[in-house]
RNA sequence: GGGCCGGUGGUCUAGUCGGCUAUGACGUCGCCUUCACACGGCGGAGGCCACGAGUUCGAAUCUCGUCCGGCCCA
């Protein structure tokens, strides 16, 4: 106990007479360290108030924080924990600040991953089990996963509103998809949506169509083959192709028109090799003339470039995969082999032919779905489109007007808004999704979609009968086959930032709260995510979904690498939590980099980061011992002391305007250095013989004036650091000043009058403190040696008292001494000297 | 090929509307079990601020170019 031992409580050159009034200041905090475990117990008191709750009708201006609802594929990883708690400390700061914060609990259900882990655990295939069935186990999957990640998030105390069911969302309740399904219905009716039979992406191990945002494209090597084609009349031409199982669907040969090389062939026709179709030469100046030989076959569908081609040039497809992945018949004697198989035959007997004459590595851009990570390829489907292009011009117009923290993240949205030239597809044959809500007349075919009246409604039509009866367009009531498709789950997510505030289900909530609202995000769904977020809420309400965007970077290993499971690098957060504390996990994403910037994890660091944390604790340990003093004025408090408070409203004035681009780097650090380096090793050194006040030397008033001081500044660094470590500032508060805890305080703010001309003076005091220190060093003296008699300067004259208390200087005088007995010692980076006098040797 | 971001002691980082000797953290070395904290205190070592040129009395900071890395897009 630190009260057992008073023996060291002696200066050796000061007397010391009060020992009964020590041993009356015990510290109110007993335990010298934080941990993990006391955050657990914090976590109790939490859950039964209701510190977090929402409440439409507070009268305070309602602030919506629309999170993103994480997909539920397994625990989290490092990269997540932080994304979320960089986003609770902007919920908590809008807070503390007064809003009214609405931050529910979101998780994303819907789409495929789940699908495709039920099928791998399983060992089952989607498309051979039973709908039902396969739902059934989608669904139980996913509530497991979902225990698993919400006792992450409470236990990294992300202040959702409440974790019950109800205040909450899930993107596949029927409610939820009740709300996706009446916003198509709105846009169906608005005729934003129609049916097309177009080439799209495919992804063979989805079975379905995506969309553009869904592609990633990836560098592989590759072989290009070079193959003649037969030209009548001409030599032949030389083609340069990587997709030589594609000759079949080959529809044309394009050549620059300004290549020598071609001239003579352009308008005439070449000859398929192995297919014998001809097929026209056409002058293009999408050739590339360096590629290759400069001449090119296009093929429905290669890639997004023969898709072009061949809609600007009117040519006739050919199908050559099917949606299985195999060959069509047009691939003759080849039909039925899948792509690989087909293309090392094709190319034997290409070589056997003599057609091939040349090979060379070359690399190829190979688009993947990003969700199966596998090869997608361009396969024509009836799907229906959502029309977004004649949205492009007004969303580049959001897009600018749009606060975007940080700023230069806006280039991303811009970027793809720049890149958007077709529309959307928005139906998927998956069966985890919300379903498209229409039916088809049996007698005319045509597609019926339920009324959009009242509350929006949950419709299964796989498995439901339509809401009516009778077909809108022939009138028949023959009955209807519905619509087995699903939604792109961007359906869904798109509207999150919507349903928050109540669309469709709570109009007085939408009506107050729509406006106000912030979406957080790191930058890789910006074209999925806040695109369509963004395009969805303009063609439903008109207006920009977003007050505020705010968009972060990755977090990646210590190399700068990015993590993930396969390579070995991405460990379990959760193990680093029950280690060094959730406040430390948070400071660290709050450290480790600006806004917008990677994060480096590394857990040496983070250790660092728990230091503080008890370097924190500790500070309100030592402080907790002296009472809280009735408030004092603060053209009443001590000089010194004002100078402080003086300091600390600096800092203040830094970090507001940085919390306010909803960037906590800076503020956490900038309180980190203050809390440490000038208020723990200077101020509390410097004030304690003041606080103590053992021997009587400093006035009561003086006293009280350092208790205070001690305890206001305690009480602003725990509300500055309140949102980014909400455990340790909040069990501070709750021992030392307000049992109801800290999170319901006020922010920091700047007070105009907390000025003192004394910090003018701050480095030279903070400097003068280390010539003592460096003299008593240097000196083999031990620090709590005392001196009896220094120089300082002049400017110092207000310290003058606590510096002697601090340093063990009997006698303090101002200017230079005139006895020779003195030492010098200069005072570093200032110009400047202090004069102490050695104790006598004993 | 285009866009964005970055390159500062061993590692990470601040500073980047030009201005004293470049900030802090982690690590490292030395001293100190001092009355909150040894997960502490004090002190030290360690940097041609990626490279080259230019503007300037003065450049980590501004301009141009080069190289390297990351991400995104064609």
């Amino acid at each position: 106990m630190p009260s057992a031992s008073l023996s060291g409580l002696c200066r050796p050159l000061l007397t010391s007479r009060s020992m009964i009034l020590l041993s009356k200041l015990e510290p109110k905090i007993k335990s010298k360290r934080w941990t993990p475990e006391s955050e657990i117990e914090l976590l109790e008191f939490w859950a039964k108030e209701d510190t977090y709750e929402f409440d439409m009708n507070s009268g305070r201006k309602i602030y919506t924080v629309d999170t993103p609802p994480p997909y539920l594929s397994g625990p989290m990883h490092v990269g997540q924990v932080t994304h979320y708690t960089q986003i609770d400390t902007i919920a908590r700061y809008r807070r503390m600040q007064g809003f009214e914060v609405n931050f529910p609990l979101g998780i994303d259900r819907n789409g495929l991953p789940v699908e495709v882990r039920v099928e791998k655990d399983l060992g089952i295939n989607m498309h051979e089990t039973p709908r039902e069935e396969f739902l059934r186990h989608c669904k139980k999957r996913l509530d497991e996963d979902e225990k698993v990640v919400l006792a992450g998030f409470k236990r990294l105390g992300i202040a959702f509103n409440t974790y019950d069911d109800e205040g909450s969302y899930r993107t596949d309740s029927p409610r939820y998809r009740a709300v996706t399904q009446a916003t198509f219905i709105d846009i169906w009716n608005k005729g934003l949506v129609y049916n097309d039979y177009r080439p799209n992406n495919w992804c063979f191990d989805c079975g379905t169509t995506i969309a553009d945002a869904e592609v990633e494209y990836k560098e592989r090597p590759t072989q290009l083959h070079y193959l003649y084609f037969k030209v009548e009349g001409l030599e032949p031409l030389e083609i340069a192709t990587t997709r030589p199982e594609l000759l079949c669907a080959c529809g044309a040969v394009f050549v620059h028109p300004d290549d020598e090389r071609y001239k003579s062939y352009q308008g005439k026709t070449a000859k398929v090799p192995l297919f014998e179709l001809e097929v026209p030469i056409i002058a293009s100046p999408t050739a590339q003339m360096e590629f290759g030989s400069g001449a090119l076959m296009v093929c429905s569908y290669g890639d997004q470039g023969d898709v072009m081609a061949f809609r600007d040039y009117a040519l006739k497809p050919i199908a050559a995969v099917l949606p299985n992945g195999k060959m069509s018949d047009a691939a003759c004697e080849y039909a039925g082999m899948k792509i690989v198989d087909a293309r090392k035959a094709i190319l034997e007997e290409l070589k056997k032919q003599k057609v091939l004459f040349k090979q060379e590595d070359s690399l190829q851009r190979v688009p993947m779905c990003w969700r199966s990570r596998t090869p997608i390829e361009f396969i024509a489907m009836d799907e229906y489109y959502v029309k977004q292009v004649e949205f492009v011009e007004e969303l580049h117009k959001i897009a600018k007007d749009t606060t975007f923290f940080p700023d230069f993240h806006r280039q991303i949205l811009i970027d793809w808004l720049n890149r958007v030239t077709v529309d959307w597809p928005v139906s998927r044959r998956r069966y985890y999704g919300t379903e498209l809500p229409i039916w088809y007349c049996n007698s005319c075919g045509e597609p019926v979609l339920p009324e959009s009246t009242g509350e929006p409604k949950y419709y299964q039509p796989w498995h439901e009968d339509p809401p009516f009866t009778k077909c809108t367009k022939c009138g028949a009531e023959s009955g209807f086959k519905g619509e087995e498709r699903t939604f792109d789950t961007w359906m869904d997510s798109s509207i999150s930032g919507l349903q928050t505030i109540g669309y469709m289900h709570n109009e007085k909530l939408f009506k107050k709260a729509f406006g106000n609202v912030l979406r957080p995000q790191g930058k890789d769904i910006v074209r999925t995510w806040l695109y369509y977020s963004l395009l969805r809420t303009l063609q439903l309400t008109g207006k920009p979904a977003f007050k505020e965007v705010w968009v972060s970077g990755h977090v990646v290993d210590e190399n700068g690498e990015t993590m993930s499971k396969s390579k070995g690098n991405s460990p379990p957060p959760m193990p680093f939590v029950e280690k060094y504390g959730a406040d430390a996990m948070r400071m660290f994403g709050a450290l480790e980099a600006g806004l917008g910037s990677d994060v480096r994890f590394s857990e040496d660091r983070l250790a660092g980061v728990s230091k503080f944390m008890t370097k924190l604790w500790n500070i309100a340990r030592f402080i907790s011992m002296f009472p809280v003093p009735k408030e004092i004025p603060f053209k009443k408090l001590a000089p010194v002391d004002q100078w402080i408070l003086a300091e600390l409203n600096k800092t203040i004035d830094r970090i507001v305007p940085e919390c306010d681009l909803l960037d906590f780097h800076k503020p956490a650090t900038e309180i980190r250095g203050f809390t440490w380096n000038m208020f723990a090793d200077h101020v509390m050194e410097m004030i304690k013989g003041r606080a103590f006040n053992t021997d009587g030397t400093f006035s009561e008033n003086e006293q009280k004036s350092a208790w205070f001081t001690l305890h206001e500044v305690l009480k602003i660094i725990t509300r500055a650091l309140a949102p980014i470590t909400p455990y340790i500032t909040d069990k501070i508060y709750r021992e030392l000043y307000d049992e109801r805890g800290i999170h319901r305080q006020k922010y920091p703010s700047s007070h105009t009058d907390w000025v003192s001309k004394l910090t003018e003076h701050t480095e030279l005091l903070l400097q003068t403190n280390s010539a003592f220190w460096k003299f008593k060093r240097e000196n083999g003296l031990s620090l709590r040696q005392g001196l009896p008699e220094a120089y300082i300067s002049e400017s110092l004259a207000p310290w003058s008292k606590d510096l002697q208390a601090m340093h063990g200087v009997e006698k303090i005088s101002f200017g230079a001494p005139k006895d020779d007995k003195f030492v010098e010692v200069k005072v570093s980076e200032q110009d400047n000297i202090i004069y102490i006098l050695p104790p006598l040797q004993e």
